[in-house]
DNA sequence: CTGCCAAACTGGTCGGACCAGATCTCCGCG
DNA sequence: CGCGGAGATCTGGTCCGACCAGTTTGGCAG
């Protein structure tokens, strides 16, 4: 963390701060010259930090002074910034993103299976085997399956869809992934809703492979959700959630 | 837009000059020093604009040189400014951006049918009622039809899902939608979709609904694209798409 | 108490400067 | 002729101090 240039390290302060919901939305943010003061830079470094502020989207920069945003208006990059206020994070908010995530490769699964070619094609039925067959870790098994996510979105040509899913990537699986000291999802959970998804993309039946895809995520889900709730039982809510 | 900041439309033109494949991937953007001068304007003001920039994701600025970023890794954002980059737009992106925006929309029907309560779910059916009965002009119901949208993603009660819509926001209306000028869609083509839908929110079956919205969305999609690609049949291509 | 004006404050821009790290150049060694 | 490395050069990061033009605020007059 040490290494982060000034401008960046005050605005993941300040970030957190409003995350955390030490301000009010639309609240004033203190001046650029008493944060300048309070932290010891000069004020074109706090300047520096605003900047990345607004372009979250948690603060608005005008004249007369900074205010905080609705939540609501923020960047899709604050989801990240908000998993990793809490150690374990937020139940709920990771819950949110594995169901908005799950919803997005549907669509993807829908789109890829029906436009792929055969070479592409080719590279889902390979990565859907893989993770039948060699499944050692769940970790493993998540590397295959984020591969898999960006076959379906390769192929289906869309480029927002793909600005979403990297908008998405939010390194979730740092907060969600299952250890390895976790016993792995058994085979027998999965293997169904995995062989229905390797027939849909043999047969090009989009709609299958979706719902194939919504079976699989489903039962992740449920599985890190017990998880967390379990882990988390004991933290304090809060946070302009 | 004489009254933005100079850093704003200093960015701008940089931002418009990088999504025109001005600069290739990778590729060094001048220096901060040079373009002060290009501009005439003092470095602190480039670099605000280079902040901008490196927060919109289609730049990296580091030591030794500011570097163009891979469209994919750009923030959502970008898509609006590749749809006004072209007037008309890109048929082909506007139908990305809208292929998208259904499926997404599909995804909050689904999860806000389920999840509403009885207010909410009423209010969902005073706007698909209203869709279907008072339909004077297209910008009218679409109107509508967007402040459907906010309902099923607040009922939905996905933060995430939220800031995924706020993303996809993008005022694809002032480039998408039909005129005034321009027929209506018939309510013929539509009333089909939108009874479904009242019929599934009413009987609470996500499912249906994410159907009924998918079926609606997609005719709308289909008179959208064959408009534009109607007037767009002599626009040069080109850019990063 | 109300309305309005001036003072204080806020962000935007400027000029100029120094640092540390990245990049480039060019010379000398193999 | 090729290659590696040292030094010059360039780049972004930060700082200082200053001025401008809008915003906000405080207090004075009505």
């Amino acid at each position: 963390m040490s290494s982060m240039t000034q401008d960046h390290s005050i605005a993941a302060t300040l970030r957190d701060d409003i995350l955390r919901g030490q301000y009010r939305r639309g609240e004033r943010l203190p001046s650029e010259r008493d944060l300048a003061e309070r932290f010891g830079v000069h004020r074109s470094t706090v300047r520096a930090a605003f900047k990345r502020l607004e372009q979250l989207g948690i603060a608005d920069i005008r004249q007369g002074g900074a205010r905080v945003n609705p939540i609501e208006e923020a960047s899709l990059d604050v989801i990240e910034h908000l998993l990793a206020l809490e150690s374990p994070p937020n139940p709920e908010l990771v819950d949110q993103t594995l169901e908005t995530l799950s919803g997005f490769l549907a669509m993807a699964a829908r789109l890829g299976t029906e436009r792929a070619d055969s070479a592409q094609r080719a590279a889902m039925l390979t990565l859907v085997t893989e993770m039948i067959e060699a499944p050692d870790t769940d970790t493993q098994r998540t590397e295959i399956f984020r591969a898999l996510g960006n076959a379906f979105v390769e192929a289906s040509g869309n480029l927002v869809l793909r600005l979403v899913q990297h908008g998405l990537r939010t390194r979730y699986s740092d907060y969600v992934l299952p250890d390895d000291r976790q016993e792995a999802v058994p085979l027998a959970v999965i293997e169904a809703p995995l062989l229905r998804l390797k027939e849909s993309i043999e047969s090009e039946d989009g709609t299958n492979a979706s719902e194939a895809l919504l079976e699989l995520t489903s039962t992740i889900r449920k599985r890190i959700r017990n998880r967390l709730v379990a882990e988390n039982n004991d933290a304090s809510r809060g946070g302009p959630l």
